[in-house]
DNA sequence: TCAAAAGTGTTTGTCTTACACCCATGA
DNA sequence: TCATGGGTGTAAGACAAACACTTTTGA
């Protein structure tokens, strides 16, 4: 019975679920591998964990390295971790998922990191058509379960939104999600209940058409209650 | 820049947060260390994950060693992962914790594995008297959120009792999580409401003194809705 | 003044709470 | 018959969905 004790050959990388809201999409940031196994294919970003650093910590690294942008202004959280033997053919490999949620970031940039990374509207990453390395889909497809349900009991899907957003803006988040209609007035209503779930600041923003909307900022109430409820 | 690639010395375990209920406590398992680091010290069980097992079957096998109990008739489910440098002085460890729910539970048999096994209030494993090893403390506190938490909008209480059972067993499990009292008419009403959370067995138990109560076991829905309001 | 989007009001029906009340049992 | 816990009924109030309506803008 050989017990592993920490001296077989085991790596531990953390792989990250990014989602922002690009042309009225979910998207995910996805890359392209430049080496084997999978190479060519496409992945979700992640590397492996340094000896110093804590979880949290290498994932935002993986973060900002990916996308150039300061993790700490991203929601990020811990998904779960996949250690199925045999998931990467090399060599024993846990890997800790995490999820991060962000407004709509800049696009990779060429001469980094980045350069082979890609944002992907989710549906389209989930699809038959598209197959990704390893076993990230079933980490995405996690990812997406996992946000979904939080905008019912928090207030994550502020964090999709660029500071100010409007409360149209906000319903929208709530709209591509969860892929259905909401009443305005209502959303509005539930919204502006909920005790510091957004802060208004006074200032409005017109739209192409119509009247201005008043502008807001994330509050600091983390748990949303009353819940939003997803309709049937 | 040493990344850490897989040849380092590295450990994965898992380690595990059982609650029950005993004598109308929440209480945990702790075992005691029979090795350093902590010695004699309190700790929640776990162990090293094997080549081949996966990270639920390692939960599973150590479930088993420490309880005799065959998990597969127990909830459980990965809390999250705990890897900040320094967790384990001897050498870099990720643990990957679990949360395990079940009704009473045999009490840890002498001459095996589990002779140092022993159950323990929650409250009083979390209170400064009390100092476990590594920092499963904090581990034990977010699978005390978390179980909490999960009683509001799945049906994971019935978990914790053993079948078949009645509603006033079912209610006593959110009272005793919860630490505070029910209607028990508005509890039976919400209850019998949300489809399929208990089914009746048409057999009654009498209690201590009083009119008997007709026994359910455990329906099939997971997700409870409309979710049970833990009052402020 | 029209279209479009923001925002308010109101109706109607559902769900929750609180608590009064009845039922079935052992002592 | 009493005490005790199981179980039902119900009135008052809170809440939410639906939708009519008003406001403010650019064209």
């Amino acid at each position: 019975m050989s017990k592993y004790d920490g001296t077989a050959p085991v790596a531990v990388t953390v792989d990250l679920v990014i989602f922002t809201l690009r042309e009225s999409a979910l998207q995910v940031l996805l890359i392209e591998r430049g080496k084997p196994p999978f190479m060519g294919g496409l992945a979700l970003p992640g590397g492996f964990v340094r000896d110093h650093e804590d979880l949290r910590g290498a994932a935002l690294r993986e973060l900002g390295e990916e996308t150039g942008v300061d993790g700490a202004k991203l929601h990020l959280e811990q998904l779960r971790t996949f250690g199925t033997p045999g998931r990467d053919p090399r060599v024993r490999t846990f890997t800790v998922a995490y999820l991060a949620l962000g407004p709509d970031l800049p696009a990779p940039v060429a001469g980094t990191d980045a350069a082979h990374a890609r944002w992907m509207p989710v549906a389209q990453a989930l699809s038959p058509s598209v197959e990704l390395a390893f076993d990230h889909q079933a980490i995405l497809r996690e990812g997406l379960d996992r946000a979904r349900g939080k905008l019912e009991y928090t207030t994550v899907a502020a964090a999709f939104c660029q500071e100010p957003f409007t409360l149209a803006d906000l319903r929208h988040v709530y709209e591509v999600v969860w892929d259905l209609d909401l009443d305005p007035s209502n959303f509005r209503r539930k919204v502006l209940k909920a005790d510091d779930f957004v802060v208004p600041t006074g200032a409005f923003r017109a739209p192409e058409v119509g009247r201005p909307a008043e502008l807001y900022r994330r509050g600091r109430t983390e748990l949303l209650y009353p819940p939003m409820v997803r309709p049937a």
